[in-house]
RNA sequence: GGAGAGGUGGCCGAGCGGUCGAAGGCGCGUGCUUGGAAAGCACGUGUACGGUUCACGCCGUACCGCAGGUUCGAAUCCUGUCCUCUCCGCCA
């Protein structure tokens, strides 16, 4: 969300952000609505001060000038109320609107409609070479005994899969070397609820939006109120200190988040529909950065997030290169998005493992997530998010990249220690 | 699941229908005092929005968990709701 006091002395700006980012928004709207509501506030608060005023005479007045001014009273009293009626559905509205305005991109995030404008910014690490033939994960997990999806779909339907044997501890390895990696650099683990309240996600930015893609079901103990499933710790996280004011000594704060992840994925049929690219349930470590409103922070805070993942898809020692994501691709909350993508053999392509986002202070606006800066002030906040590592995708470059003739995968040196020393998977 | 208590400013804590944006204390700021500090003393010290002023300010509105209601008038009364705490029960 933005500032509304900014959008007004910023219309062009937010205007042109819109564009860039084809999100439509009709900013000339918003104005006029808000120019309506503030000339009706000025109107109700002269009404509202007449009232207190006379309100004020009654206890020192008496008889029949008391009369007169409780008469008088009541004809103020109805044009308050009146005004204060007429006030409500514009106020709603523009509420509503104000979280439909999009943050716009920063100006060097890339131009573009989609996926494809995307820019490469770095790459990393040396494609492999196969002289034997290539399994793709899913051969792989299968050879292993890792997986079974048949049973799975039968149980949880599409997009499900079941890890078994060794598959649940490289499940395990993976989140754990993610857990410790990110927490060795300072990143509180947080292990937090999934099934949350729609504020959260509406603070965070995911709502309205995403509605379509996150599972809901009627709250169990309150009837008429609904609860979601998160489609990532993001949401809870950062929404962990919402309505809190904070030490500006106290920050940054650095977390880790940790938990499940549910997505409906509607509208993706017959999109990566074999093997665990995309799926309902998986599990992620999230990082986290919540600070003081400072761009230039900001931007160091991004390229530390972006660092972190690198480190672990090193340790992974995958192959991947970063890409900037182009304007029409951001969504409506983040300034500037980098995606890591690892090499995935079998699609003979990079895959997007993690997706680093800036905010500046619109998620803060949302969560009410502020800070008493040294000056005394009290501001919203900046946050960032990155993925450190989420399963069972990460498996996809792991294991084909890593794939032996026999089918049999090595493993990584940074994961033996969370695998029992073993340098193989089968074989 | 049952019974009770409570949510007030940065913090503690009074207020229980008008004179309350809110006593008192702590903390913080400024000054006096001092060689310097501590102590002591004096004064000051919430936020947002709008109006006005060259400016210091001044004026208006709103905020005492949140949302409604009663009333000429609510921190104070009523209803709902969220949260916290205590006791009993149940479960792990």
């Amino acid at each position: 969300m933005l500032d509304m006091a900014w959008i007004r002395e910023h219309a062009d700006e937010v205007a042109r952000g819109a564009a860039r980012k084809r999100i439509p928004f009709d900013v000339g709207a918003l104005l006029e609505l808000d120019a309506e509501h503030r000339k009706l506030i000025r109107v109700r608060e002269d009404a509202k001060a007449e009232q207190n005023a006379l309100g004020k005479q009654v206890s020192s007045v008496t008889g029949e000038a008391r009369e007169t001014v409780l008469a008088k009273l009541k004809t103020v009293k109805e044009r308050v109320q009146k005004r204060t009626e007429a006030l409500k559905p514009l106020k709603a509205k523009i509420d509503e609107l104000l979280l439909e305005v999009p943050n716009p991109p920063d100006e060097d995030a890339p131009d573009g409609d989609s996926e494809e404008d995307s820019v490469e910014v770095k790459r990393h690490g040396e494609l492999p070479t196969f002289d034997f033939e290539m399994r793709d994960h899913l051969e792989l997990l299968h050879g292993l005994d890792m997986i079974d999806v048949e049973r799975a779909g039968r149980l949880a339907g599409s997009r499900s899969y079941i890890l078994m044997g060794d598959g649940v501890l490289l499940e395990q390895a993976v989140i754990r070397l993610g857990l410790d990696l990110i927490r060795r650099r300072g990143y509180v683990p947080l292990s937090v609820p999934v099934i949350v309240k729609e504020w959260a996600l509406r603070g965070t930015a995911y709502f309205p939006g995403a509605e379509e893609q996150t599972y809901k079901f009627a709250n169990p103990t309150v009837d008429d109120e609904d609860m979601w499933l998160a489609g990532t710790s993001e949401v809870s996280v950062t929404a962990f200190h919402a309505g809190e004011i904070l030490d500006h000594a106290d920050l940054p704060l650095k977390y880790a988040g940790l938990s499940p992840c549910f997505r409906r994925e509607a509208g993706t049929y017959g999109k990566d529909t074999r093997g665990i690219y995309r799926v309902h349930q998986f599990n992620k470590v999230e990082q986290v950065i919540i600070d003081v409103a400072d761009d230039a922070k900001s931007l160091a805070h991004h390229a530390e997030i972006v660092a972190n993942a690198e480190a672990l898809l090193q340790a992974l020692e995958l192959p991947y290169r970063i890409t900037a994501t182009a304007t029409g691709d951001i969504g409506r909350a983040a300034t500037f998005k980098y995606d890591l993508e690892a090499w995935m053999p079998s699609r003979e392509a990079y895959g997007e493992t993690h997706t680093a986002s800036r905010f500046r202070d619109f998620q803060a606006r949302r969560l009410n997530l502020r800070y008493r800066a040294a000056d005394g002030k009290v501001r919203h906040c900046h946050t960032l998010n990155n993925t450190v590592v989420a399963t069972p995708r990460v498996l996809i470059p792991l294991l084909e990249v890593h794939q032996q003739p026999d089918g049999s995968v090595r493993v990584p040196e940074a994961l033996r220690p969370y695998l029992d020393g073993r340098d193989l998977l089968g074989g």
